[in-house]
DNA sequence: ATATTTGTCACTGTACATTTC
DNA sequence: AGAAATGTACAGTGACAAATA
């Protein structure tokens, strides 16, 4: 009997020898991911090894590496030493998370902000425009921000614990646009950030799109796990972790300040930049007995703090406050430049003037009465609690059990009139066996609405549910 | 004699072999990088070519390749087949351009739009926001603008000979967010694009922060000669273009429409993604003859078109129009979606009904008006004209000669009083002998400081020009 | 507990194209 | 016109490290 006996154990995959071509790296590359864009090898399928796929193909094994690797970077697979090389999970779509015109859907997959407090904003709006200066916001100065706009915006984080001076802070287009920013400030292709298993879809497709690899660390109850991400750190270079600590997108797991202390002596052991993504602060400080501050404070030199006024203000103004060490100031501005140019004056403007005018206050408490309404109507459907879990979270993060693809109960939900988005959107890297679903409260157009897409999802999920499961 | 004396010739580089440390190809990139940012390797220097060194360090010379590499992809050196590798001409500086506070200063050096015009703006901003539905602008809805927003947009593109529809156009925050989200959505790291000899400074840098490779292609009066550019496709893999044909910057050229045929014809032959920068659209159509239509309508399904309103009626409303073909339609969103999430819709709103009210005409003709006095008043002081220039550019390509850097002119040139920016600034990769300076017409506060700045400019120019140079 | 499986990384070897002289 | 100089692209070798059985 031949060693290579590929009959008795038939590899996952045999890509078409007559079909390939030089260079083979990319050969080998270019069949792998039309097999797997076409489906013929589903998420969590088992590559061949390096060494084996080599053999039958007569090629040196690293040459399967460069191969595996250019899909890799693409997100189609991913690897482990010692395990094997794996499709991932969300190999074959995007999982980009946007707002969608949906006529006839409840929305429940995207999250966004409550907008029945816009009304306010749009008077507050009329008022800002008529001002005197305001043929000064239409030029292309200050393009960080207005000072008087950066002041606003250093008061407003004030009360959420965060201080800072003009030097070293910008006014950029909402946080997505702070994250991509950042990313392309202070990492090259290639380099790793760590991140929770689950987290923003979004910042996901963007490291995707950068070439940055993610790294899941693994967490509990009070957040991502400091020995965890030391084990890693002590591995492999990690250069730098997302964190949302005041409320995880999608989990909202709450992180505890002790976390917070651990995390932040490993990240200045290994020197990692940390990104922190608080979008909940508003919600989160006052909230709970533990919370005390944004992890920035703990190393203010290594991190980059993004405080974004879409859910706590309005949405539509695209406005984020970014702020940060020294040692990243120049290399911020140059990426701001680059990415933007400047921002647009009249959001921050606007912003501004709701802060100057207490109205941005006003409009947080409206918010805050709207989510707690909103979770407590989402309660009377899907009681079951867990620790750590944010109180007032503008989504909600629902463990289910089904023999379904994510992609499927999408798919199901939105023929029965409701959007939702299933954990593997969230998935940084690998998969897992766990199922939830990201539930938005503050996207429909009325909390009554919201009552009627809850109803329909109890019922959908109780018919597909498995075993014992109960809802 | 002894085959490797270097002794006798000496290399214009030799790394400290003490301090190579292991993996060599990353420790020689380092001690490469700091010799440059220290100056100890000045711009245009010719480094050991790679076997040299190599034998020198006692390696493969692919190691030396891989090590340069490195520095080239941080555009530190660059690398021609056959010639060798130099030192490039922006090393160890930023070249983004960006808006100052300049108080004591004229600027020639940024290129803003005639601010005068903006009171108009300002009135209609007031009119816009006091409509009936302002705060359906301040929801997540409609990322890629909303559809009157997006109709009005197509009608303004009408003009200029751009004709799409609502599906293949996206509203941005301007035309280097534009630049930003096209990079990021069609091209991966170390691809290449090939460009102008001088282009756009902010689009180098944000090439560079991508890790995007530019190639420059050599040019005559009518534009890029389609020849170079068939020539490099041939030598190697080239994957994209970038082009300002209604009036390059810095240049000014405007490129003829029988060459824009020509070079379509090697893009179509090529495969190249087209990123067509139209900036100067409304200055440009109807001022030549020969002036037909963008290029974006000799490739539309393998071109991106950018048309931003800031130069043509406010700079500081974020807005830029693209228009792409059908196959970069999910790509691009995925782009837009993960950069800026959305635009903002108050800008675009503001846009959209000066367009409709025919006010951004009549800002168009204004800013003609003055653009023309400006460069009447330019030719006062520089009057030599070359075929091609762009008559009514709103800055101009000063060419100079001097014994000086790019920086030390620059700086000279602030201490008394102007910002000015050097052609250095511009190059997209090799260094030339030429030197010019870019002098904006349209960012001093009135035609009257122009007239201030130009003089000062002229009196210093005579003063460091070298031979029989005349101005 | 240790051998095996499996992926990663740095470096080497070879063929080749273009530029220069 | 042809040889030498020079950079590029791809494949291969071997040491190593993590995960698994």
């Amino acid at each position: 009997m031949p060693v290579n006996s590929f009959e008795h154990y038939p590899m996952s995959w045999k890509p078409d020898k007559a079909r390939l071509k030089r260079p083979y790296y990319q050969s080998i590359a270019e069949l792998l991911e039309q097999d797997i864009r076409n489906g013929f090898l589903a998420p969590g399928t088992k590559l061949p090894p390096q060494r084996e796929l080599a053999d039958f193909l007569d090629l040196n094994f690293t040459t399967i590496t460069r191969a595996y690797k250019i899909c890799e970077r693409r997100g189609l697979i991913y690897a482990t030493t010692g395990s094997g090389t794996f499709v991932a999970a969300n190999a074959a779509r995007s999982i980009t998370i946007s707002a969608e015109n949906t006529n006839n859907t409840l929305e429940l997959g995207f999250v966004a902000s409550f907008e029945q407090t816009n009304d306010i904003v749009a008077d507050v709006l009329q008022q800002a425009v008529n001002k005197r200066y305001v043929s000064q916001l239409l030029n292309y100065n200050d393009p960080t921000g207005i000072p008087h706009q950066k002041t606003a915006g250093l008061n407003w984080m004030k009360s959420i614990g965060v201080h800072a001076d003009q030097e070293h802070m910008a006014i950029v287009s909402g946080a997505q646009n702070a994250l991509a920013i950042t990313l392309k400030a202070l990492f090259e292709p290639g380099q790793r950030i760590a991140t929770d298993v689950y987290t923003y879809s979004n910042f996901i497709e963007l490291a995707k799109l950068l070439h940055i690899q993610l790294v899941p660390i693994a967490g509990d109850a009070c957040g991502m796990l400091a020995e965890e991400l030391e084990k890693h750190c002590a591995q492999t270079k990690i250069h730098g972790i997302f964190l949302m600590p005041s409320c995880s997108n999608p989990t909202t797991m709450m992180m505890s300040d002790r976390r917070k202390s651990e995390l932040a002596e490993v990240m200045r052991q290994y020197q990692l930049i940390l990104i922190e993504d608080d979008i909940h602060a508003f919600f989160t400080a006052g909230m709970t007995d533990d919370y005390k501050q944004p992890m920035f404070n703990l190393l203010p030199e290594q991190a980059v703090y993004i405080c974004s006024t879409a859910k706590t203000i309005c949405s539509g103004l695209r406005v984020a406050y970014m702020v940060y060490g020294e040692v990243f100031h120049e290399k911020m501005l140059q990426s701001i430049f680059t990415t933007n140019v400047k921002t647009s004056s009249l959001d921050a403007e606007v912003i501004t003037e709701l802060i100057l005018t207490g109205e941005a206050y006003r409009i947080v408490n409206k918010k805050r009465q709207l989510a707690k309404m909103a979770n407590a109507i989402y309660a009377n459907y899907f009681p079951e609690k867990k620790a750590g879990e944010h109180p007032l979270s503008f989504y909600r993060w629902l463990p289910i059990q089904t023999h379904l693809t994510g992609a499927q109960l999408e798919a199901d939900l939105k023929s029965y009139g409701i959007r939702v988005f299933h954990s593997d959107r969230f998935l940084s890297g690998l998969t897992t066996i766990d199922q939830h679903l990201r539930i938005a409260l503050s996207s429909t157009n009325s909390l009554d609405e919201l009552q009627v897409g809850l109803k329909i999802l109890k019922q959908y999920l109780s018919g597909v549910s498995k075993g014992g499961f109960f809802l």
